[in-house]
RNA sequence: GCCGACGUGGCGGAAUGGUAGACGCGCUCGACUCAAAAUCGAGUUCCAAAAGAGUGUGGGUUCGAGUCCCACCGUCGGUACCA
């Protein structure tokens, strides 16, 4: 690359700002109680989803969130509010150690290495975080408190009354035994079918299988003892405490349909004398259940079973328990199953129906049994055609059109169905609930498709249980005994042995002479689940976060929701996000919160494309590295361009093209201040004038441009549409260039508008201005109020008024404001090009909307 | 399959139901220069222009539709036997 002179230098003053901001702690926030906090001002929590610091270094991704928030800060800070804005690292993580397994290196070393590198890029685009409050999930005195949350959920369970958490003690208090206790907790262990990777050694979560595999690792299913969080418990807060909250419609409806909540009834049939729950959303079409179908794990499955039928309900659970989820997904277009031999009695019509096993029943939702409905269910269609079962149809449809056959999630008419007959569905429903429940055959029962969290890894590199394990039984260790730290090892290597590598500390594991230490670690959710609450008071040593600080920057009496902004990427739009607003909630019942949701609005920036407009990836070689754009065209430049490229959320191809375009806009707001003499040094641009120097006339058209624009960049920052903010100063600073005279205290003001988008720039003619104009306001920009359009230079004399004729543009006049809807009439119709567009026609209607346009109606 | 988002110049994208294409990229021409770069100015939806056509396609509502309604096509994202 050739060494080119830079259009404006900002190599030189980008840094300088940096350094500034960072000795001067510009952006330190104080909080409640600190020496120089101003409790008059309203506050505002605006937060980036942070980093996992990856050894790759910060993608063009991470700049656009980060500096969309940055712009939002920044405008925050001058429109008078205490602003948090803090940065973090979320770095525990698989490829930390994975790199580590390779190289022997412990993977703190290189997570720290990574932090630095990302912190210097941070640092280096000019974002205005309080560094004072950075903190990284794997400190240890962050990893301390992220144990003592695990604790508050050990020792909780869900009050189903209440519908909040309650402490175990109520429950030692009513008696109950240790085992039921420990079935209630919030933090349990069970035994679970999980994906198993013996050459990662550890599970997997369901969503990470595709990844590593892709990656050549083996995934198998296999049950194991894990840890557990009672997720579910919360999923119906989790779906109806969405509603209030300032979110994406989109993302609201991903997390319900993730949460899945659906209504139905659970229904008792008997085989053999031994009830057996089904649930099903259609009660209504209990007359037409002709079989019965359980999951190959259902554990009545052995007691049932004919002898006959022994030897092949045994070869197919084995052939099930072999697959992985993935595989059982795969070959879902074609059914499979096996008859038990066995008959269970429909307690509508005391029919004997068969019953099967098949694996397109999941153990996991409902209660692993089904009646099927072979006439209204597609997937119960299939298999009775397959295996030749009988098909009753019992709901007429709607429609003569509509084939019956397998067709399902129709409401219409039962038929068929002794006193259900004649009934529309909804009404079906209702009274066969009511039936089940007066006979006991069943009742209503509300089912969530979401599952409990698989919380436990077999990592090194995680957060280890604060738990031990004395006589079979799991206790916590004293919260005095945090953090538990991981032990030093010179070897993270798997060892196939499924309790993990910690396993090979031996010294740590004995806690006592009878008691041994969980070998398990936390995933890396964990410290991403709480850090926007540490970063209120990272430094509390006593508490979490201290209460009255909570209190002032997540409490607000008028909105659900204590953090104003948060945004990141729709990735985490299911997972990270419901995580957190568990633990938030948890916490919130315990006493320990003011809100019982932790983020107000969420906005979803779209991710970037490459400049061949697919995703970006090494293997394709269009990966921008921000490093480089930097280099070559200035942070402002960055930050500005990823926010013109179009609307935040939207998905967008880079253009490197695009970013010199920007390069040479803030090049030309630069010099507007500053032109290049005959030695090429930077000097005053004359045109900038002040007082008695300026002429009202020369100076006017760029004022009235100003005053738009801060009316329009001050709505369109509210709106986060920062692509059209830019365009109308884009405009404005067109107006200053080809002006002859400029007021500099009008030029200043609009580099005050540019200020949170192009920090250092603005910054540094600002500076080098006040040197020369003293009257300017003294201290940053950044430091300063957000102006405020006057209404006087707003005002226009005239408009242009468009005329059309049917609808089409035929002419356009120029008239003053306050002409009436009666005289823009008459000058409309009076127009040549009007008359002789309407020559020989019929004026059938004239319509005007004043200061804008006539349409004239004629045939 | 199901759910959701989106279809506007050569490209990224603007448009409270009221002038479609702001702003930027690219391109063309001009100024400056010995020359180039940079910069500045003019132009740039299509058609040679007038007329006309034009926001994925077909209908509808309206004086007026990129915008609202119905049907369809396409692209992207999520999800996947959830009874």
């Amino acid at each position: 690359m050739t060494e080119r002179k830079k259009p404006y230098p900002f190599d030189v003053f980008e840094p300088k700002w940096q350094a500034i901001w960072d000795d001067q702690k510009t952006f330190k926030t104080p909080n409640p109680g600190d020496a120089n906090f101003d409790a008059s001002k309203p506050k505002y929590y605006v937060l980036d989803m942070f980093p996992y610091p990856s050894g790759a270094g910060l993608h063009v991704g991470h700049p656009e969130g980060y500096t969309a928030t940055d712009i939002v800060a920044r405008y925050k800070r001058m429109k008078g509010f205490n602003v948090l804005h803090p940065m973090g690292w979320d770095s525990f993580g698989l490829p930390a150690e994975q790199y580590a397994i390779k190289t022997g290196q412990h993977p703190a070393i290189t997570t720290f290495q990574n932090i630095d590198n990302f912190r210097r890029q941070l640092k280096m685009l000019g974002f205005s975080y309080d560094w004072d409050r950075e903190i990284a999930t794997t400190d240890h005195d962050y990893v301390r408190w992220t144990q003592w949350i695990f604790l508050q959920l050990y020792h909780s369970y869900y009050n189903t009354d209440l519908k909040k958490a309650r402490p175990i003690s109520e429950l030692e208090a009513q008696g109950l035994s240790r085992d039921e206790i420990d079935a209630k907790r919030l933090a349990y262990v069970a035994e679970v079918a999980v994906n198993w990777s013996p050459d990662l050694g550890t599970v997997l979560a369901n969503e990470e299988v595709e990844e590593w595999k892709s990656k050549g690792h083996t995934v198998e299913r296999r049950p194991l003892r894990q840890w557990m969080l009672r997720i579910t418990d919360y999923a119906e807060r989790l779906i109806d405490e969405l509603e209030p909250l300032d979110w994406p419609e989109s993302i609201k409806l991903l997390q319900r349909n993730w949460i899945g909540k659906s209504e139905g009834a659970e229904v008792q049939f008997t085989i053999n004398g031994e009830e057996i729950t089904v649930y099903t959303t259609r009660p209504d079409t209990l007359f037409g259940a002709t079989y019965m179908v359980l999951c190959p794990e259902h554990p009545l499955v052995d007691t049932i079973c004919s002898d006959e039928q022994k030897a092949a309900v045994a070869a197919y659970r084995e052939e099930c328990a072999s697959k992985s989820d993935l595989e059982r997904t795969d070959l879902a277009k074609d059914k499979s199953g096996v008859f038990t031999g066995a008959y269970a009695i429909n307690p509508v019509n005391g029919n004997q129906i068969p019953v099967w096993i098949a694996d397109y029943v999941l153990m996991g939702y409902g209660t692993g049994a089904i009646m099927a409905v072979p006439a209204h269910d597609e997937r119960d269609f299939e298999f009775a055609q397959k295996f030749n079962l009988p098909i009753t149809q019992v709901v007429q449809p709607p429609s003569e059109d509509i084939n019956w056959q397998g067709y399902c999630g129709y409401e219409g008419t039962s038929i068929n169905s002794d006193f259900l007959t004649g009934l529309p569905t909804p009404e079906a429903k209702a009274t066969m609930i009511q039936w089940l429940e007066e006979k006991g055959k069943g009742n209503k029962k509300v089912n969530y498709k979401l599952r409990d969290w698989l919380f436990s890894r077999q990592r090194y590199w995680g957060e280890p249980f604060p738990i031990v394990w004395e006589d079979g039984h799991h206790k916590a260790i004293d919260e005095s005994e945090l953090p538990l730290l991981q032990p030093e090892l010179d070897d993270f290597a798997p060892t196939g042995d499924p309790r993990g590598p910690l396993v090979k500390a031996t010294d740590w594991i004995s806690y006592s002479e009878t008691a041994q230490r969980e070998t398990n670690t936390m995933p890396q959710w964990a410290g991403s689940c709480w850090y926007y609450l540490r970063y209120l008071d990272p430094h509390n040593e006593y508490r979490f976060v201290d209460q009255a600080v909570e209190e002032y920057w997540m409490g607000s009496s008028k909105q659900a929701g204590g953090v104003d902004l948060y945004v990141g990427g729709t990735e985490h739009a299911v997972l990270h996000l419901l995580y957190a607003r568990f633990w938030h909630k948890v916490l919130f019942d315990l006493g320990h919160l003011t809100t019982n949701e932790p983020f107000h609005k969420l906005v979803n920036q779209g991710l970037i494309l490459g400049e061949d407009g697919q995703k970006m990836s090494k293997s394709r070689g269009n990966v921008v590295n921000p490093d480089d754009i930097v280099l070559e065209y200035g942070a402002d430049s960055l930050r500005l361009y990823e926010m013109f490229m179009g609307p935040l959320k939207d998905v967008k191809p880079w253009a490197t093209k695009g970013v010199e375009g920007i390069s040479r806009f803030l090049a030309r707001v630069w010099r507007v201040a500053f032109r290049e003499n005959q030695e090429g040094k930077w000097e005053l641009n004359p045109k900038l004038v002040s007082g008695d120097s300026a002429e009202e006339s020369k100076i006017l058209p760029s004022r009235k441009e100003l005053h738009k624009s801060i009316k329009k960049v001050t709505q369109d920052i509210e709106d986060m549409s920062f692509n059209t903010a830019i365009s109308k100063m884009m405009e404005c600073t067109n107006t200053m260039t080809s002006a002859e005279q400029v007021d500099v205290t009008d030029y200043a003001t609009l580099l005050s508008l540019l200020n949170p988008f192009a920090p250092h720039l603005t910054e540094e003619i600002y500076s080098q201005l006040r040197d020369i104009f003293p009257q300017l306001p003294e201290g940053q920009l950044c430091q300063h109020t957000w102006a405020v359009a006057e209404e006087k230079y707003l005002i226009e004399s005239s408009v242009t008024v468009v005329v059309q004729i049917n609808g089409k543009l035929r002419d356009k006049m120029e008239v003053p404001v306050n002409t009436s809807k009666e005289e823009i009439e008459q000058l409309a119709l009076n127009s040549e090009r009007v008359q002789s567009f309407i020559e020989g026609l019929t004026i059938r209607k004239v319509i005007v909307v004043p200061g804008k346009l006539v349409n004239i109606v004629a045939n």
